[in-house]
DNA sequence: ATTATTATTGAATTTGGATTCAAGATCAAT
DNA sequence: ATTGATCTTGAATCCAAATTCAATAATAAT
């Protein structure tokens, strides 16, 4: 008798699947009730396993959403290719992409976004994860300023201080409007990629002090009438 | 014999001097260990009473920390008259005066001001009393919106989240520096009115698309060279 | 088919910390 | 000085949740 009729045709060992099964209960624990909340006991029950299993597979919740979240991590990190895309010097373009990705990262799994958050504010280990790698994204900008800029009077860490600035733009708005819900911002039933756009077109004034091209406008066209 | 030679001349109750010494204690467990790390136990110690006096006090921790997240609230708030020294239609140095709040809250409190996200992440009812108060404020730029912009195509909502987003720069760049102390930006050594005028310096780009007025830089003169 | 290994259960135990409380200390009022 | 009220102590208790573990079931190896 083959295997081909079985639920899993690549047959993985047993403790594999079941490993996961706490994993996919763990991300849905922590969309509903948050890390800070979150019971070992919540996640054997949504996994419909028996209490005494968890600790089977991992010591403690923090490395079991620990070891999810740096799945996450890897598939941001993993997305930055999307970058060779676009062609060279065009800045808003480029800026899009970045926040598409955070975008959708956002929209799709809100929970672990949260969490990643959380982490961040109580644990210095994954904090310093964390950062480095959303300070390489930051860094791709900063380091052409001298090319974008050719007058430039700033320093790199000054350069760094401006992205990480600007920066900030996606990250409370997409907290707000992704994470917590924020009825206020909610209520404008923006679409990923018009979102997207919109903070790319924010990022582009901070950092050019002027409008991104017209031309390049599929969503917030109406950014343009900002002026004066 | 009069009560001129004692510590107190102001003479309170005892109890209001007990829980004074709870709470000034609490902050300082605040900013040593964060609020998750934080137990009964820990501002016992260090205000120097017995464990179980706490409970003569408060029910519990989130009870004493509430209360003491209110005080600062409501002097950031007060603060906010300071507006009033700007001369209309001065947006720049509206702008800068909001951030010099901002700038010295979080230098003067970090714990308090991390404090602050923490609750806001963990619970619904903080959440919305600091929202509250950080939405009034961006709300009086939104609504000068279309006095600002004649030809504005934004409506309220759109406006409202113009400003949020342009918000996030201040946010993120105080967290890091001041809460999380991020070496990169720590190692600019920023004054206090530096920082504020670099972070007004950048909204204002976003806000107007173009540079602030070269008479009112200070500090952050530099910025100018960002153009092209 | 038998054996060895690994997975799973859930009741029992342990743990860290909150909470209670009886007893003693301090204070204000008379 | 005495009384009653309030403050303070710290050991005893309680509790929710983590953790262990002996027993059983499932699976793989021979």
């Amino acid at each position: 008798m083959s295997a081909a009729n079985t639920k899993a045709p690549a047959r993985r060992p047993k403790g594999e699947i079941a490993r996961e099964r706490l994993k996919t209960a763990a991300i849905a624990v922590l969309d509903r009730v948050g890390y800070h909340q979150m019971r070992i006991k919540d996640v054997t029950s949504e996994a419909g396993v028996a209490a005494g299993l968890f600790h089977h597979y991992y010591s403690d919740l923090k490395t079991l959403v620990e070891e999810i979240l740096e799945e996450y991590i890897a598939v941001f990190e993993a997305t930055e290719t999307i970058e060779r895309d676009v062609s060279k010097g065009d800045w808003f373009n480029r800026l899009r992409s970045h926040y598409e990705i955070s975008v959708h990262s956002h929209a799709e799994h809100p929970g672990i976004m949260r969490c990643i958050n959380q982490f961040c504010a109580d644990d210095a280990g994954f904090r310093s994860r964390w950062q480095e790698s959303y300070n390489q994204r930051l860094q791709l900008l900063a380091d052409v300023f001298p090319f974008i800029f050719p007058d430039s009077a700033l320093n790199a860490s000054e350069a760094r201080m401006m992205v990480r600035a600007l920066g900030g733009i996606g990250q409370d708005v997409l907290r707000e409007y992704y994470i917590e819900g924020n009825p206020r911002l909610v209520g404008l039933q923006l679409a990923e990629p018009e979102l997207a756009e919109w903070l790319a077109a924010l990022f582009y004034r901070g950092l050019f002090a002027r409008n991104p091209p017209r031309s390049q406008l599929r969503h917030a066209g109406k950014i343009l009438s900002l002026q004066r």
